[in-house]
RNA sequence: GCAACCGAGUGUGCGAUCGCGCGAUAUGUCGCCGAAAGGUAUUAUCGCGAGGAAAGUCCGAGCUUCAUAGGGCAGGAUAACGGAUAACGUCCGCCGAGGGUGACCUCAGGGAAAGUGCAACAGAAAUAGACCGCCGCGUUCUGCGGUAAGGAUGGAAAGGCGAGGUAAGAGCUCACCGGCACGACAGGCGACUGUGUGCAAAUGUAAACCCUAUCCGAAGCAACACCGUAUGGGAAGCGUUUGCCCGACAUAUCUUCCCGGGUGGCAGCGGUAUUUUAUAUACCCAAGCCGUUUGGUAACAAGCGGCGAAGAUAGAUGAUCGCAAGGCGAUUUUCGUCUACAGAACUCGGCUUACAGCUCGUGUUGCAGAC
RNA sequence: UGGGAUGUAGCCAAGUGGUAAGGCACCAGACUUUGACUCUGGCAUUUCGCUGGUUCGAGCCCAGCCAUCCCAG
């Protein structure tokens, strides 16, 4: 199962204006209803709806290995609620990394992401 | 044994399950995005998948482009000497200066008699003169002249010390030491060292301006090339990529720039060229790495043999568990905890900076003890 | 990738190589019954982001680092 990503800069501008967001001191998420849903469902040789994953890991993490190391966890803590629980589809989700990931192991950033998840009403 | 100095290396390992990027082969779709070029999608197997600094971006190159000879000024960099290197501001050797008992370490280390500037405070005076003192003369309450030996100031006061000399003094003269210079002699490729001869002018500062010598065209893979939109539209009159000047060349059917997409560049069981028709050869990749031999004090060079797969594009190595290794703490079965600095982005050679711990060298020095 | 700027007391800052201006804040005193305002005084104690170097002498000059910020495509 792949993942796209939001590589605009404008929708990461608009998920922050107008998303709903769920805020926990590892992480924060934002969520906004994908508008081009249907040409990506299209595209998609599997003719589903997928989400489209945004990531956001600012200086204040550390230098580039710590930001790298905060963006695979995020990648895969998502990764393991997808498989688990199934996040609803046809959205655009920004994950924010804040600076409580340093040091922290999947296991936690999951937890964190699942309570922040069922706040937003995705899984 | 203690305390040091120098150089070199390593940068946790193994296994299991799930997962990621790229390539190859097979399988599979004939769809979707796009105007086109092109991109993307299934599964399986195999292969490969961050560093000694990948970092800072401080130097030097390769590569690419700038239609077109060249030259000058400005500007920038470097600074003993000899060598190494593709090149360097790097490296090696050596000279000089400074530091350390020593092993050893540090040095932007050309020129201050080409010129200009600056040197606070103190001090009489800072590149030039006389405050105290000393001596001579005059006068009677302090003047004129000589003097840098003594005092005092300062980072620096026209070299130091002794003797001669003198009214008192002074390189004024002499010996020694120090300084400077040399078509001199000896040694060295040379910087330079030693000896000899001569000289008395010379405060410091060029990491102040400056002068001398040597070197430097510029921009950068977001370069650039190709494909498509497309015999497209728009702007400028220049242009050789910081400025100025001289000069040559080409033109308005010219030249340059801008406008929006993609691929290559980009990296290897591959690519290009030639020959042939599926293989062979050469080159690139790669001024690469490892081993070894020879030459050299060394940096390094040459020969021989072997190795050779990271190439992303919001940016690939992770998660969990077990075992092992090392350190620390409690304890002495064992338990807990920690394992640095840090992430390739066109590619190399250096420099600088960060770094837990560990290892190595018949390495070297000083001190103490024993023989 | 290329280019540039800044760092001085808690804050804002000036500073030709020669004792580090000034303002706000703070502290002490005066004035007041008390406070505010005002006035007077103090406050950089080896120190100009750090480490070296040049110099008699460095906040200033030079080199290398550190941090923060900005610009171009």
């Amino acid at each position: 199962m792949k993942y796209r990503a939001i590589c605009e800069n404008h929708l990461y501008s608009k998920a922050y204006k107008k998303g709903k967001k769920a805020v926990l001191p590892t992480l924060a998420v934002y969520v906004l209803p994908d508008y081009r849903k249907h040409a990506l469902m299209k595209a998609n040789p599997e003719k589903k709806y997928i989400n489209r994953i945004g990531l956001t890991v600012g200086k204040k993490i550390g230098g580039a290995v710590q930001r790298n190391r905060a963006k695979r966890i995020l990648r895969h803590a998502y990764k393991e609620i997808d498989t688990a629980y199934g996040v609803k589809t046809g959205h655009l989700i920004v994950l924010v990394a804040r600076e409580a990931i340093g040091g922290k192991k999947t296991q936690d950033v999951a937890r964190d992401m699942t309570r922040a998840l069922r706040k937003l009403e995705l899984i």
